[in-house]
DNA sequence: GCCGTTTTCGGCCCGACTGTTTTCAGTCG
């Protein structure tokens, strides 16, 4: 069973039980979704956890779940689930999936018009809603059977919080929508929180916080944004739209005095605002959007805080930095005032991973701009070194000795550029691949050519972990192999990537001076920032990389640095922020 | 059903919006 059909299964059974009594079991629905967020959210399979005996491990699986998670894995089946789930049609889960639709209703409109073929239900439930008969329901009216109509239209095209955009996608409609927003004279500030502030690999919606006085001229300004498909809802202090592309934005506003507990609250993430209240409570405080409120102080107003700072200093917090913001330890951290300081963007003195259009007939995609090119953009980032490491040549269009001309070739450019260029120092690199075999792409007489290697999987991706480690073991083996570039080969919305035993990677890259490479490209972002909390844990070095194949995606390097800080690295984790001549030595161990 | 720098028992975040209701249930973040 895949950690997702677990996640789904986990999230049935809270289901079940708020159909059965919500109230009675309340914990245990909370309980079961919070398991199916930490199973949906593994980077390795759940069942690798329970062959380690490290399910009690995971946050949210305690003594109970974990004895069901062992009958499972050994029957097949769960008998607590059996029961769990007995007397709800399958036909309700289905339509779970639409936005709109929780487990009551659903159950209802199953069980009235006897909708049992989970295959078809939304075909059912939409033919029944378009003949009239659900308006007729108690509880439900004209209103309510279009707004169902329309919520299945609106999941068959996918839009709402179903695909999940790339960061640079989502910060570009989030600009549009806050430069919109700042046109308005009652626009104080505005700013894009939510998981884009936190700096998820992906964004599933866009959430805006705006500080005004006047709140309602503010949403009816921003429901009057003329790139929207429609209203979602518009309250007094908060708003939601569904804009062109079928993205959803949500709005709230404070006043500008209590605009620091509005952008903690809207920065999330859920389970860290949950904790954080929770200890609040503890010392007598309740935090909300709105401030803090004092409860043993009785008809004493809630206390405004204009700033961030201000709020979580006011809970006896450290300001913590909102890429963190995950509930995996910063809270306890922050309140010893312990938290790490994390790699920040001018940190980084060299970018080892770029591709110029140098003619080496590769075997993946050649770079677009020149070498040259690629030197000067560097110099506008204040670089102190660049590392040219285009595809090796193709193997299978040319013989051994071709590939060494070809790059010998480079090599002679490389050096003419070094002699006319003393600002940015340049290292011979390339990106070789580890053949299925293990072995790499080119022979020594070539290796020989390299200042070092980074060195990548771009084939045969279906292997089994213990095979795939093997590969990757053996090709970062070579003494010129220093760099494991894109370590899981996922590709955002798009392949789940090979799984890899991190303990054996970790392990060799520390006893041979290997570093695994944190990829910048958006549509990567691997390693993703679990495992580089691992790394930084087990103490493994790091590179933050563009993977540039052209002048401008050079400056994709801060998403890098943001995956490095969702895990946890600071400067010292990461080998570009080294000086060239420190750099230069570690290459070279 | 989970969890522990007040607890191995007794707690468990907090608020907004909508539709169908005359005070609330359901859904969402």
């Amino acid at each position: 069973m895949s950690n997702q059909d677990l996640a789904k299964l986990f999230r049935n059974v809270a289901a079940a039980y708020s159909i059965k009594d919500e109230k009675k079991f309340r914990f245990q629905i909370i309980a079961y979704q919070k398991a199916a967020d930490t199973v949906s959210n593994l980077t390795s399979e759940i069942i690798d956890f329970y062959k380690d005996d490290k399910l009690n491990t995971l946050p949210g699986i305690g003594v109970t779940i974990k004895s069901h998670l062992e009958e499972l894995f050994k029957t097949g089946k769960v008998s607590h689930f059996e029961w769990a789930l007995k007397g709800i049609p399958e036909a309700v889960f289905p339509l779970l999936d639409i936005p709109s639709f929780g487990p009551k209703k659903a159950y209802r409109l199953v069980k009235e018009f006897h909708l049992n073929n989970p295959k078809t239900v939304i075909k059912d439930l939409e033919e029944i809603a378009s003949r009239g008969k659900i308006a007729k329901l108690d509880g439900f009216g004209d209103k309510s059977q279009s707004d169902i109509l329309r919520a299945i239209a609106e999941f068959r095209l996918g839009k709402g919080k179903k695909t999940r955009m790339t960061l640079p996608y989502a910060m570009e409609i989030a600009d549009k929508i806050t430069s919109y927003l700042k046109l308005s004279k009652d626009v104080i500030r505005a700013e894009s929180l939510g998981s884009l502030r936190r700096r998820m690999p992906t964004v599933g919606d866009i959430d805006i916080a705006v500080a005004t006085n006047n709140s309602k001229s503010v949403i009816e300004y921003f429901t009057g944004y003329p790139y929207k498909e429609r209203i979602i809802e518009k309250g007094d202090t908060t708003s939601s739209l569904l804009v062109s592309g079928g993205k959803q934005v949500d709005l709230m506003t404070q006043p500008p005095e209590a605009f620091g507990a509005l952008l903690q609250h809207f920065t999330g993430s859920k389970n860290h605002n949950i904790h954080l209240r929770e200890l609040s409570l503890k010392k007598g405080l309740s935090l909300s959007e709105r401030g803090i409120k004092n409860l043993s102080k009785k008809g004493l107003p809630i206390q405004n805080y204009d700033s961030e700072e201000g709020f979580y200093e006011a809970i006896g917090l450290q300001w913590i930095p909102p890429e963190i913001r995950e509930d995996t330890g910063e809270i306890e951290l922050a309140s010893q005032k312990k938290l790490p300081e994390l790699i920040k963007l001018s940190d980084i003195k060299g970018d080892l991973h770029i591709h110029s259009n140098f003619p080496i007939e590769p075997s993946h995609d050649l770079g677009q701009n020149t070498i040259d090119e690629m030197i000067q953009k560097a110099k506008s980032l204040k670089y102190d070194y660049l590392g040219f490491s285009e595809h090796n040549p193709s193997i299978s269009k040319h013989t051994s000795n071709q590939i060494y001309s070809l790059l010998k070739r480079r090599t002679l450019k490389i050096e003419q550029i070094m002699s006319d260029n003393k600002d940015v120092r340049i290292l011979k690199l390339l990106e070789i691949d580890i053949l299925p075999s293990g072995n790499l792409a080119i022979d020594d007489k070539s290796l020989n050519l390299l200042d070092g290697a980074i060195v990548s999987i771009h084939s045969t991706f279906n292997m089994n972990k213990a095979d795939m480690t093997e590969r990757v073991l053996k090709g970062l083996s070579h003494k010129k192999a220093k760099i494991l570039a894109h370590p899981t080969g996922r590709m955002l919305n798009e392949r789940k990537g090979y799984e890899l035993d991190w303990s054996k990677i970790f392990e060799y890259c520390k006893k041979y001076n290997k570093a695994l490479e944190i990829n910048s490209w958006p549509g990567r972002l691997d390693l993703p920032d679990m495992i580089i909390r691992m790394a930084v844990n087990t103490k493994v070095k790091m590179v933050i990389n563009t993977d540039s194949h052209a002048v401008l995606e050079m400056d994709n390097m801060k998403y890098g640095i943001a995956m490095a800080r969702r895990g946890w690295a600071t400067r010292d984790d990461i080998l570009n922020t080294l000086s060239y001549n420190e750099f230069y030595k570690w290459l070279k161990k």
